[in-house]
DNA sequence: CCCCTGACTAGAA
DNA sequence: TTTCTAGCCAGGG
């Protein structure tokens, strides 16, 4: 268990229901900004105790082999999704 | 130990 | 606007 992947669970872990953030954000927040990528890495590797779906990539697009069924999670947590993108109704 | 790939991102060309 | 490069960390060959 590495530095990074325990901080990073840590992170996602306190999400809360409905949140999204970035890879980008959990890097940020875990302590090493700029390594979006090895949290992708961490989350392909997490168990179910990590609401890894609520995890997204840069501007609310899903980056995720399985973009369908991320999106299906997503929208039962009142997320709103169009063309593979998480739609933020507080902006746009 | 070296090299390459990847659920990434931001900035330069 | 589209394509390429550099930077970050983990994991596999």
């Amino acid at each position: 268990m590495t530095a990074f992947e325990d901080a990073v669970i840590e992170v996602i872990t306190s999400l809360q229901f409905g949140e999204v953030v970035t890879y980008g954000e959990v890097a940020d927040q875990a302590g090493f900004p700029g390594a979006a990528r090895a949290v992708g890495t961490v989350l392909r590797n997490c168990d179910g105790d990590v609401p890894w779906w609520r995890v997204v990539g840069a501007g609310g697009f899903i980056r995720t082999p399985g973009q369908e069924k991320q999106a299906d999670r997503l929208r039962s947590e009142g997320v709103l999704i169009m063309e593979g993108k998480v739609v933020d109704t507080r902006n746009r």
